[in-house]
DNA sequence: GGAAGAAACTTGTATATACAAGTCCGTTTG
DNA sequence: CAAACGGACTTGTATATACAAGTTTCTTCC
């Protein structure tokens, strides 16, 4: 099969590059060079160029060149699915069990979290995964009513909130932070956790449409669960 | 100050999705449409509309048209920097305690995770990184001898491993896993950890010039430590 | 020998035009 | 009514050409 000229200047770099002919900051030849050796006009060499930029393997500066990249070698890109995509992806079933829907008062923290004021209300949800029948996450999350007024009268066994949410609130910039952390007793026992073993923990906040619209804690039993992937 | 182009016609169309007014699966302008609307080129336009496809805003289906993409929720893409760049991007102060440094033999799984044969032999390392003086991070490393002959004679005080490897074997591929884990007593000494307290654990397996080229296991202290990032 | 300026080289953005290839819709035919 | 075909519309890839703007190199002058 054969490629487009653009997808051919690419391959040839990069396999430069891997082959270790080129090395961080070393120039790669201009695209004048590239337009000459592959016989292609200098927009095809300049969009397989700024792919690459676009990918972190160049790095350009106009009017002097373009050069092999820092290679992202100390930076692990890791992706954390959906615990129903993920359980879904392995060909497994998934399902949930409620354990609260409601719309209570958040405390003062919690407030500032959400992005709410001193007092206000907000819908907080509590949810048991389980991948055929073993529970695999705890989900305690926080909903800003002004995002998403009706999530209270949602049925989470047969539609999870991250799959609502995504329906009713576009999403736009998210904060994470992933710990090791020793659970509560009541945790410990949703998850059917031995003693002593520690929780896999994903904090998450989201925005949508300028403003919070959900803050969750994803328990995961430390023995059972690992973020895994690879690129 | 004035954008080009092409960066208009994407901020527009991040508008109108982030707005509200064009969700998952709806159909954008067509190249034409936008070329008329914005009074430019058709390259123009289609440079926007490609750029935000690799973005994962919008889908393209060729003869059919341009379409809102399902939106990443159920995804967090998380990056974690090596310890050395994490410490300095905070302003503070790293520095490595070199524990072991030797080849030896390397035990039947190992060698299979390494990808050589029973009874090979592989350089090990064994680092404590300091933040200002307080343990972070222990840094278990074995490294195959093929893809870097002199890893030994290197000064890990002076120069990090990865930032070693980054010269002399360039990236291919990488695989990770992210656990909570109960350390060792050793591991817990090392980083100075309360008992009972969990490990958050990054093991990660890296490819270069067609094989393995090295195998590290990560341990961070769960109460002083976590993998944090935002987008 | 150093500074200044010009020339050459480089990337950034843009255009009108063209052909290839895929999808969708409307019309015609059986 | 269904299938097939053609036209219209859409994206995919590519070109020669052009001007803007930044960097580097070379030449000239003091």
């Amino acid at each position: 099969m054969n490629l487009p000229a653009y997808r051919q200047i690419k391959d040839f770099i990069q396999r430069h590059i891997s082959a270790g002919h080129w090395r961080e900051g070393d120039r790669v030849p201009s695209e004048h060079a590239l337009t000459r050796e592959f016989g292609v006009s200098r927009m095809t060499v300049n969009r397989a160029l700024r792919e690459l930029t676009a990918e972190h393997v160049l790095t350009r500066v106009k009017g002097a060149g373009t050069y092999v990249a820092r290679p992202r070698y100390e930076s692990t890109l890791v992706e954390i699915k959906s615990i129903a995509a993920e359980i879904a992806g392995r060909g497994h079933e998934h399902a949930s069990d409620v354990l609260a829907l409601d719309r209570c008062q958040v405390h003062p923290a919690l407030a500032v979290e959400l992005g709410l004021r001193r007092g206000a209300q907000a819908f907080h949800s509590l949810l048991l995964h389980r991948e055929k029948g073993m529970p695999i996450q705890v989900e305690d999350r926080w909903v800003n009513p002004a995002i998403a007024p009706e999530y209270d009268l949602q049925d989470f066994r047969r539609i999870t909130p991250n799959e609502y949410l995504m329906r009713v609130a576009p999403l736009q910039k998210v904060e994470y932070r992933i710990e090791a952390q020793v659970p509560n007793a009541i945790t410990r026992r949703r998850l059917a956790m031995a003693a002593g073993e520690p929780c896999l923990l994903l904090h998450r906040r989201t925005w949508s449409q300028g403003r919070v619209a959900s803050v969750v804690d994803l328990w995961h039993p430390g023995q059972r669960y690992q973020f895994t992937g690879h690129f």
